[in-house]
DNA sequence: CTGAAAGCGCTTACAG
DNA sequence: CTGAAAGCGCTTACAG
């Protein structure tokens, strides 16, 4: 590879010249400028940026940690993570924790030596060990989707969608909601929980046979490819099989949401007539599901903008003392199903 | 942050031996290696991977270029890319080029900047400099989804696919297929369209009415998140309420499937019975749908874990000559939509 | 506006 | 088994 030497012996200039005209903003005659860009261009010299950090201690470079890609809603934020990366002149690595602690920890090792200027993880796990502020080694991290304290966050409202989405059923006159539940251990999906019994209990109308616990991704993390037994579906169709008196349907999320709509179908009871259903993300899919699915929707690309944001200001702002934490709203999307 | 200057003097060993330790493989005598560890703990040191790289040449980081991390097959190949990547050592950036040149140029350079050991490329696009091998600068490239000349590659037989799914409607004796075809600017819709054709020509059942026009993602690709009104439901709408006589669908992907089978409910038609739909790509979401979409898989996972490999043995082995094709076979997946 | 020099944190022959 | 030294490709005060 030619280096900055290669280019500054044939352009006869010092090779503090040449990295004035690649580095910018720095006063270089006009006409060296160009001599030294045209040299430059014919020896494809393309500077090196880790030579470049080296001195300057600045990698322009973000850990994203997230458990899988492949869980719908990650896709979209990790988009959102990368535009406004790109527009704030930094590169992402990706990498996937499927949850699970020694690879997250694997991972933070790693991405300390890259030297990242910072890292957003995104972890639903209440284990602490997972949040565990001391094992981040100085490195600034925002985290998003769960809050952690001593940290920046970028989360949503959680309780605050659940609501919605209960108002809206009640006002309906369905008073039999069944919850889909999520795994506990996963703080959103617990924060849905709690949100769904309180309410439920307000209006004297819970009942602990209205909940079924589902695996809402066939966990399957860490597999190879997901599985293709789909265990949440299983887990469903024996619930409701079962013969249990119901009138409408909250989901954990939209996949499982698509879930009971299939089942739903089976069961032959008809949506919205007989049940409503409603999901949560707002994930692609619910636009395309038979009838369309109402669901919360929750700023997925905001929240990875957002994060990116936040981290970039911890990153020139390091000695900042509070944490930032940043709760989005969630909105109601009515579509056909409720 | 603590260097290895640091762990070296406190240890009260040279800087050469802490290296050593860290690097593995060496020789250190037991007592000595157990000292440094322990300093290097306490300092919370972490070796500085950028520091290494400029002696060693070795980023052991790979750039990934892909259209769009939301288009769901990518999540997929994707998670391929990064477990075998973590397997072999690397780590990868993640770029996102919306299929833009322009955005693509942006990031081969910012790779080569960053020195990635090599780069993975996806794109569809058959435009040339897309696809110009002189711009990546002596970097190692693989191609995936689609086949560059003079470029290591790992496809996935589009035409076998098609062929797969019409014997299949054929067998269960549909004539009259309806093609829904991504753009033809896209070299693997391409591929399936004129692998369709030629099949429809063959058996003299070939009518261009047949064939309909779709745009698979409301691309959308660029804009921030993607667009709600969906443009593929509206052409697809439009299309199949002009009276047409029809008995089957082949669709350019699952969600252009998924598309259809709610629209075939719109219509009053039944599937299978009146109408059979088969889907292409067997993402996650066409175990979902309202019947069970029957799709041709490609095994993206694999195709994503074998790039990584090939790429890793281009980097060892820079100067073999031929470029290394691999092309993965579809397999034809029934569930209840044919 | 430009150049010579020091140094960022490592690795790796070369001696011993 | 260990250390001293050179050098990877840059940036950045310091002089001029």
């Amino acid at each position: 590879m030619t280096t900055i030497r290669d280019v500054a012996e044939k352009a006869g200039v010092s090779i503090s010249t040449v990295s004035r005209v690649f580095s910018g903003n720095i006063v270089v005659k006009e006409k060296t400028r160009q001599k030294v860009l045209s040299i430059a261009q014919e020896l494809e010299y393309s500077p090196n940026n880790i030579g470049r950090y080296l001195k300057s201690g600045q990698t322009r470079t973000i850990g994203v940690l997230i458990p899988d890609i492949r869980n719908p809603i990650f896709p979209v934020i990790v988009r959102g993570i990368e535009d406004m990366a790109r527009r704030l002149g930094y590169s992402i690595f990706l990498c996937n924790t499927d949850e699970m602690v020694s690879q997250q920890e694997h991972y933070v090792q790693l991405m300390r030596s890259m030297r990242v200027a910072g890292l957003i993880i995104a972890t639903g796990q209440k284990r602490s060990d997972h949040t565990d502020i001391s094992k981040f080694g100085g490195v600034p991290v925002v985290s998003i989707i769960r809050q952690i304290d001593g940290i920046d966050s970028v989360t949503v409202d959680n309780a605050g969608g659940i609501e919605q989405a209960m108002d809206h059923l009640l006002q309906s006159g369905r008073k039999r909601i069944v919850l889909c539940k999520g795994p506990s251990s996963i703080q959103p999906y617990k924060e849905r929980f709690d949100a769904y019994v309180a309410k439920m209990k307000a209006l004297s109308l819970y009942d602990p046979n209205l909940v079924v616990d589902v695996n809402p991704f066939n966990v399957g993390y860490g597999k190879d490819p997901f599985i293709d037994t789909d265990i949440a579906y299983e887990q469903l169709k024996t619930f409701f099989a079962n013969g249990l008196e119901f009138d409408a349907v909250l989901a954990a999320n939209d996949v499982v949401a698509m879930k009971c709509l299939r089942i739903m179908e089976e069961l032959g009871k008809r949506v919205p007539a007989d049940v409503a259903v409603i999901g949560f993300d707002n994930v692609d899919i619910s636009t395309m599901t038979v009838p369309p699915l109402s669901t919360i929707g929750q700023p997925l690309y905001e929240v990875g903008k957002c994060a990116v944001k936040r981290l970039v200001n911890r990153i020139d702002n390091p000695s900042d003392e509070v944490a930032l934490e940043k709760r989005f709203e969630t909105t109601l999307i009515l579509r056909k199903t409720t």
